[in-house]
DNA sequence: TGCTCTATATATAACAC
DNA sequence: TGTGTTATATATAGAGC
């Protein structure tokens, strides 16, 4: 009569299965009483018993109705949502973890760029690999960044003295664009192989990089993206 | 460091009560997970946790959602009904002795007013306290009572003698009636004195009764409700 | 707060009836 | 099958960190 140090696995015998289960459903059920009596709480258990015949047997207490009620009561997606149930809770481990992923791809990327741009600002842009980079992102980064530091600048200055939505016209503030810089540093040739600033027109522009050129060059317009990469 | 006998009570302390509630709530997904493997059952828990901002936790493995939709099919009566919870169980028990109790008490007037009856066939019907028992309920007992014994009686001979329904006519067996024991038994001061029999029409008659009289004196048709005292 | 540790309370496997 | 007994495995209160 030595007890067993309790192989966890399906117990073949119908009769010893039957006599563990009895006894461990009684065990379970004490032990959920004494937790909502000591803690307070409602819980309830479903335990589908495969020998009494109604299919399934209960938890507790007189609250069972509340808490099934309560269950019930949230939707089928919410359950899920809360439910910290092993899959989902690896699921959502996932899902933290891609998420996290494509955060740090995205750092990597804008401190690549950054990097490549101060390259171009202190002259040593002959020395990027932009097959690298791509080109177009590249203009993109440089004229997000420069509008950024601009609007923080002017901002600082006099808030009001910017003007945002489509309606700005002769008030909206000059900055420079990548166009500046590309002029500045290559050679024409380099420039004119961009399609992007030669052959887009001002929509498309404006679909292209999220805001608009106005009509009189080197003056822009913040659109409503401005804000999309604020820190 | 000496273990306490377990208090089963509310754990005032909330730090201690959180404690607890952490350590119990991990014994009993265990304990759950256990007894699904070495019983082959499906179970969940569910644990509405004051400390986990969500609402509730849940119990062991993926099948949560196979014993959550079971457990959602069934109708709520079909719950209650299968759910051995303890108040229901007490429910039960009340409902089954009021019921026991209705039978017994619906057993013993009739008791009572077998005995009459068989008091007055006996001709002791002057001994009868029929203060006790309420005039118009013994005649329609006794009624009742003849009519079953002649249906029985005639059944026996011929079923097909006997014709069921409103509009049975001149095939219908003659019974004798209450009045006829009331006329034979009783001074007809006291057969008078009955206004049932003596100023009811035959609808009234057969709204109180349950059945109606026929035209002719003394004929009856057993209608729907004959069978209602059927043994 | 949340973890580990350890003495003790509890749960229960195996057995007997 | 259900119940009771006992030796042992497991759960956990209380303490320290």
């Amino acid at each position: 009569m030595t007890r067993k140090k309790l192989n966890l696995s399906y117990i073949a015998n119908d009769s010893m299965r039957k006599a563990t289960f009895n006894k461990r459903k009684k065990g379970l059920v004490k032990k959920i009483h004494e937790l909502s009596v000591l803690c307070g709480i409602e819980a309830c258990a479903v335990i589908y018993s495969p020998f009494n015949s109604n299919p399934e047997v209960w938890p507790s207490n007189p609250e069972v109705k509340n808490v099934v009620a309560k269950f019930e009561m949230l939707t089928k997606l919410e359950q899920e949502k809360k439910m910290v149930s092993h899959e989902s809770f690896i699921r959502q481990n996932i899902s933290k973890t891609i998420e996290n992923n494509k955060k740090k791809m995205k750092d990597n990327a804008e401190r690549t760029m950054k990097e490549a741009m101060f390259q171009l600002l202190s002259g040593k842009g002959e020395k990027l690999k932009l097959t690298d980079i791509n080109r177009e992102d590249l203009c993109k980064y440089i004229d997000q960044y420069l509008k950024e530091l601009y609007h923080h600048k002017n901002k600082s200055i006099n808030q009001s003295y910017i003007q945002y939505g489509e309606s700005s016209e002769a008030t909206s503030i000059m900055a420079p664009t990548s166009m500046n810089y590309y002029q500045a540093i290559n050679p024409v040739g380099v420039y004119d192989q961009n399609p992007n600033f030669n052959h887009l027109s001002h929509n498309q522009y404006q679909q292209q990089f999220g805001y608009s050129i106005v009509a009189q060059d080197k003056f822009y317009n913040p659109g409503q993206n401005q804000e999309q990469h604020e820190e």
